[in-house]
DNA sequence: AATAGCTAATGGTCTGACCATCGGCAAATG
DNA sequence: CATTTGCCGATGGTCAGACCATTAGCTATT
């Protein structure tokens, strides 16, 4: 004998709606029955749906929109969000963070040298060209600087080490907007930081990897030494 | 103006109750109120209690017991819940998961070998020591290697670079315990394998960042190779 | 002393209701 | 005719109460 199994009503339904998701009936983007005709469907309570949905949205593969229904995300991918969670208790460490962070850049820029494609190469300098034309206006010339970081996370075609990225820009971003935001040294830093973006892609461009990589780490250094200060005070 | 910020109930109470276990209020194996009890503590209906209840749940913070309470778990759960999500890797993502964790223990020993003081590196002489005591019994095998590797993580002494490594290494658990299960190959393996760790080891004990890091990647490519090859097979 | 049975407590589930919000439609307005 | 305004239904979010299954602990019987 063994003991026998306990099966949640909860756990039944994320099961199935992870599978619909899983095996592409549920596409990101579509909207879901209405709580009340899905249970009807499943033959449960609302309760029982509820909890199921909400565990869904937390794992981020759900969205509750009030007045409009519930639907699929496409972004949130489990292992990320579940990488997420992970750090999630102790946090308020922005210094490892941002350690963290440039780590991850820079290991990044290696392996995107050795793989990204000519259309990934093309993205990013597309980026450079925003940030070139954005000198002027601060707002589009760091939103073409963070879409440059991610394009070089894109081009390691690894999934994991894209949302790493991502999620740890977005505990940094604010601070990031802080330390970029002052006034005085804004020109002259985004001259100093456009032109370290053009070897960080001349880098990728003659696939030296290693180049690549410090070309990286020296650009998140200077750029993050005011932002290590902030940290510190 | 900006949007209004718009706070749900359930998401309330699991800020709460995140934050009494971050802070160490609530510690494992302690048992929560009965849900009664919170709804009337917290001011809320049963409904909203018990969504935010599930969704640590899921996350694997909480567990409920019918007939005994609600439990903290300890971060041992944690595990078995990831392994519960683990049919969710697909091999692509196993690749990138395995990939990225080469990187980080690479990175990981090269930070160690700049900041490890002497009781991390005691700590590690004893988790190898342990190995070799374990030669012959691969349950302690296995996990003195998993401590040696998490004892490097935390010699970085940063939280996040350890987080992330213990949450790719629950993932990939699993597999790499399939991996070395093998019988065939077990004792030489486990020969060479120890053989790499000490070599790491010498690296960090004399400081040498660069060693450590080629010491680690060489045994993390070495030991994941037939990993490699089950997921690709 | 050991066991069977009872009782209260607790998580799990169901039901029905009410509220806030959103989308769309029709009437009123210029 | 174009725009705005107000209304209405649909929907997710929340609440309250009830019942069920299981568990622990106590009690009385053997």
């Amino acid at each position: 004998m063994r003991p026998v199994q306990r099966t949640s009503v909860s756990d039944a339904i994320i099961a199935q709606i992870t599978d619909l998701i899983e095996r592409n009936v549920l596409k990101p983007g579509d909207r879901l029955p209405p709580e009340r005709e899905l249970c009807k469907r499943f033959q449960v309570g609302r309760s029982s749906l509820r909890e199921a949905l909400r565990s869904l949205s937390m794992m981020g593969l759900l969205e509750g929109r009030v007045g409009e229904g519930t639907f699929v995300c496409d972004k949130g991918q489990y292992v990320e969000r579940a990488l997420q969670w992970g750090f999630l208790l102790d946090r308020k460490k922005l210094q490892d963070l941002s350690e963290t962070r440039m780590m991850l850049e820079s290991q990044n820029a290696y392996l995107a040298a050795e793989r990204a494609t000519p259309a990934d190469l093309a993205a990013m300098a597309d980026a450079l060209a925003g940030m070139a034309e954005g000198l002027a206006d601060a707002g589009r010339f760091l939103a073409s600087d963070l879409q440059f970081h991610l394009l070089i996370a894109r081009a390691t075609h690894n999934s994991i080490l894209y949302s790493l990225l991502e999620t740890t820009r977005n505990y940094l971003q604010e601070w990031i907007k802080e330390s970029l935001a002052e006034p005085s040294l804004a020109g002259p830093r985004a001259e100093l930081s456009l032109a370290q973006h053009r070897q960080i892609l001349a880098a990728l461009q003659r696939r030296d990897a290693e180049a690549a990589r410090q070309a990286m780490a020296a650009h998140i250094q200077s750029s993050s030494g005011d932002l290590a200060e902030k940290v510190r005070g």
